[in-house]
RNA sequence: GGCCUGUUGGUCAAGCGGCUAAGACGUCGCCCUCUCACGGCGAAAACAUGGGUUCGAUUCCCGUACGGGUCACCA
């Protein structure tokens, strides 16, 4: 059989020589230990919660070490990709301040070792492939898959969608490796009666053998050789995600592929690739998937999975740092005690580690990621919050937004209640979290919700709003505002101290804490608030008084 | 079914031959406190299982059980 022969009647078109094409490809000129790192998704759905932590982990691992992080968009797969999903991922990663340094762009690509989209680099794969049928590692099938399996008398595609696996039957095993048999005489036929071929690998591998591998997070595994004569180039003439990889990591000199744990058992595929090319390997990390909680057993996260699709985080109104914040966590076991001693700092300075990652697949948790977020959305400054919110209120309350929105000093100080300092208040977990918690300060909204305490003579509920209003100073500072309570609630047959009332609750009426709680209900219209004295400066006296006044007329 | 891989409290997770087996979230209790939100203290709660190896196993080895992944001209 003549190889170079039958390469040359396979791809005519194929003038380049692989060392051609490795010429437009030189190696990367970076300091050594620096990492080159690559997202490399499919645009066959929308961006979803566990695509997070690959991207995540490539983005630190490159960045971290002074290489490259790019952006590689495997869309070889015209029947599956999904319209708007390749705009769907590269505008999601952007909302999460996912940086790219090179790679596909919309509209385009941003570097030199493009093309990013796999779609657009047939002819490199094709150089490949057809050095591989020259030196007789890979061969032409022309058998459909129709035939395939009429000859094996299996229904493979049966047996994917009802996950009934049957071992491969000898009769299969010899239908296949007959294929490896074909002539020139017959591929001349073919190729004259106008049909479509793909590439195969001649594979040369023994399952029973092992190869010893290392993973950078699962440790020393055992690979069994493969003996699969699995598709390098599909009839479109566009290859399959194994020598997609091998090739394009190749060239575009990533040092570190990390994906997910489900193309662990590819491995000895890719391991069989790069041998048969003459490539160096990277270094794999398969990092284990997110797992959710169905009836008693964990399974995968997937696409459709409820809280799976990143889009839902932005709409619930999560800030993009409470998701980042929350992988974080999951990715690195010392990520949250390195966030305690430093929690001011971006988690970009946390020094990341391959040695802290899990390697088994970690449950979602989401009373993990609403105490993750309530704590991120504490350390934000008032103003982050302010335009996050408003922005997040344009699309799903554009009339809170509008109400928030307009004055901006005035809602920024209502957001700096209790904001920063050693012990700051933990309102918002989500951007939805704001309007009630505001609400309060403005007029559209307020509302006398609760009711005044049912122990108390009403008359004493007037009496204590009356002898606020007559005396309320807005220009006391917060402990002479308090003490001007006091002295209404002594006045009132109420214990100043609440010490004094427990101590003999049948001495008093109540004690000045009651008496704040009706003016609560009456200027904050709950029960419920954060400092009264606050409020009232914000708002301001003369809607205090109208307030108060209000309550008065009705008791 | 074959192959690969995993198993520490409800969840995440430290641990790397000798510990009263960390910590976080959640739950519960107490304290602080003019409400709320914080904050502080405390409680309940775990090494899947059976064999080895060893003076000694959560840690090493083998089996079992139970998870997970994968087995396409999908990635």
């Amino acid at each position: 059989m003549d190889t170079v022969k039958l390469s040359e009647l396979l791809f005519p078109h194929i003038k380049k020589l692989p060392a051609e094409v490795e010429a437009d490809f030189p190696a990367r000129n970076l300091p050594e230990g620096a990492k080159v790192t690559r997202l490399a998704p499919s645009p066959t759905g929308f961006m979803h919660f566990g695509t997070l932590f690959p991207a995540l982990v490539n983005e630190r691992l490159a960045h971290q070490s002074g290489g490259v992080f790019f952006l590689r968009i495997e869309d070889t797969d015209a029947k599956r990709e999904v319209k708007g999903a390749e705009k769907d991922l590269i505008d999601t990663l952007a909302y999460y301040h996912i940086h790219f340094d090179e790679g596909a762009v919309m509209g385009g690509d941003n570097g030199a070792y493009g093309p990013y989209r796999q779609s657009h680099r047939a002819e490199i794969y094709q150089t490949f492939a057809k050095q591989l049928v020259a030196e007789g590692k890979a061969y032409p099938c022309f058998t459909t898959d129709e035939e395939l399996e009429a000859l094996a008398q299996v229904d493979k595609k049966a047996e994917i969608k009802n996950k009934d696996w049957h071992a491969d039957t000898t009769e299969q095993k010899e239908a296949m490796l007959k294929l490896r048999d074909i002539t020139i005489e017959e591929v001349e036929d073919h190729l004259a009666a106008g049909h479509a071929f793909l590439i195969r690998i001649k594979a040369d591998g023994d399952p029973a053998k092992k190869t010893p591998f290392t993973d950078l997070i699962k440790g020393k595994l055992e690979v069994p050789e493969n003996d699969e004569d699995f598709v390098l180039l599909k009839s479109d003439g566009i290859p399959t995600y194994h020598f997609a990889h091998a090739v394009d990591d190749h060239l575009m000199g990533t040092t570190h592929v990390i994906r997910g744990e489900e193309w662990l058992p590819s491995l000895a595929k890719h391991i069989m690739l790069f041998r048969y090319l003459g490539f160096k390997m990277p270094k794999y990390m398969h990092i284990a998937q997110l797992m959710k909680m169905e009836g008693n057993s964990k399974k995968k996260l997937s696409k459709r999975d409820n809280g799976a699709a990143l889009s839902d985080y932005r709409v619930t109104g999560y800030a993009p740092e409470s998701v980042i914040e929350y992988v974080m966590t999951l990715l690195n076991s010392n990520y949250e005690d390195w966030r305690r001693m430093n929690p001011t700092l971006p988690y970009s300075d946390f020094p990341f580690s391959i040695k802290k990652m899990s390697t088994s697949g970690a449950l979602f948790d989401f009373d993990k990621l609403n105490d993750v977020s309530k704590n991120t959305v504490a350390a934000m400054s008032a103003k982050t919050v302010y335009d996050y919110t408003v922005d997040w209120a344009k699309s799903y309350d554009p009339e809170f937004a509008e109400v928030f929105g307009r004055d901006e000093a005035y809602s920024t100080r209502i957001l700096s209640i209790g904001r920063g300092g050693k012990k700051p208040r933990k309102d918002i977990t989500v951007w939805g979290d704001v309007k009630p918690y505001v609400s309060l300060f403005f007029d559209e909204y307020f509302a006398v919700i609760d009711a005044y305490p049912e122990n108390f003579d009403k008359a004493d509920v007037k009496a204590a709003l009356t002898a606020f209003r007559d005396t309320y100073d807005p220009s006391v500072d917060n402990n002479a505002w308090f003490e001007g309570l006091k002295v209404i609630a002594e006045s009132l047959g109420f214990a100043a101290e609440v010490k004094a009332y427990k101590a003999s609750p049948e001495a008093y009426k109540g004690h000045v804490g009651d008496i704040s709680t009706f003016l609560r209900i009456a200027v904050a219209g709950k029960t419920t608030s954060p400092d009264l004295y606050e409020i009232m400066q914000i708002i301001g006296y003369d809607r205090v008084i109208a307030r108060l006044n209000a309550q008065i007329d009705t008791l």
